[in-house]
DNA sequence: CTCTACTACTTAGCGCTACTATGTACTTGT
DNA sequence: ACAAGTACATAGTAGCGCTAAGTAGTAGAG
């Protein structure tokens, strides 16, 4: 599981933050609700921090009632391209999984 | 695409010795046919390896006409267990990621 | 008969990403 | 005062695919 998440966590990420600008707390506790409940919230901090520094996201922080202040992310156009080169890359290989699990290749 | 193959590969080259058994430049060689250009012959080497060394496998050495003898993996009850998992965790995967795509969770 | 190309396998070192573990900080209820 | 929930941060680790370079066998071109 971990191992198939490598690079495809990111795409949902993504895609999560396209229907709506989401913080950290938010997007683990939809991941969770989800089924992924293996997932740590260090995992999707760092994975903020990461497509941040790649500058796919825009950020702003945002005073919460309860707590800390939020870092609310939201996906800008950079942000929009990669993602559509995700599902690319994603098509491409559920496309040949599927292939593969109906019965093979050849 | 490479992070995204993490884990996949291994299940896709389960999968292609699940419909019969086959050695490493042929495998190769029917990940390129499917697309999967980029696959270095390094990487399935190690992987067929490293499924051997997990007990997944069994392997033959086989004499070939043209080049050095082969190397012929074929899956054993184990590997046919852990073929099943990987599709249920892909599936599982899988069924999130097309949800995800259709419109989002919430 | 040497050279190239194809077949076939091996392996050390690298980079990226998710996980583990731990810590900080603010608010509310007991 | 203390626990629990909210919210973010980060250093260190492990696993897997990639890079790069190598060994070895066969066949055909020149």
């Amino acid at each position: 599981m971990t191992e198939m998440l490598k690079g495809t966590l990111e795409g949902i990420v993504l895609a999560i933050l396209a229907t709506q600008p989401a913080y950290g707390y938010e997007i683990t506790a939809q991941l969770r609700a989800q089924g992924f409940d293996d997932i740590a919230e260090g995992t999707v901090y760092a994975l903020l921090v990461r497509i941040e520094r790649n500058g796919t996201v825009d950020v702003v922080k945002v005073p919460s009632e309860k707590g800390p202040p939020r870092k609310v992310y939201s996906l800008n156009p950079q942000g929009r391209e990669q993602l559509e080169e995700f599902w690319r890359t994603w098509g491409f290989v559920a496309e040949r999984l599927e292939k593969l699990r109906r019965g093979g290749w050849q």
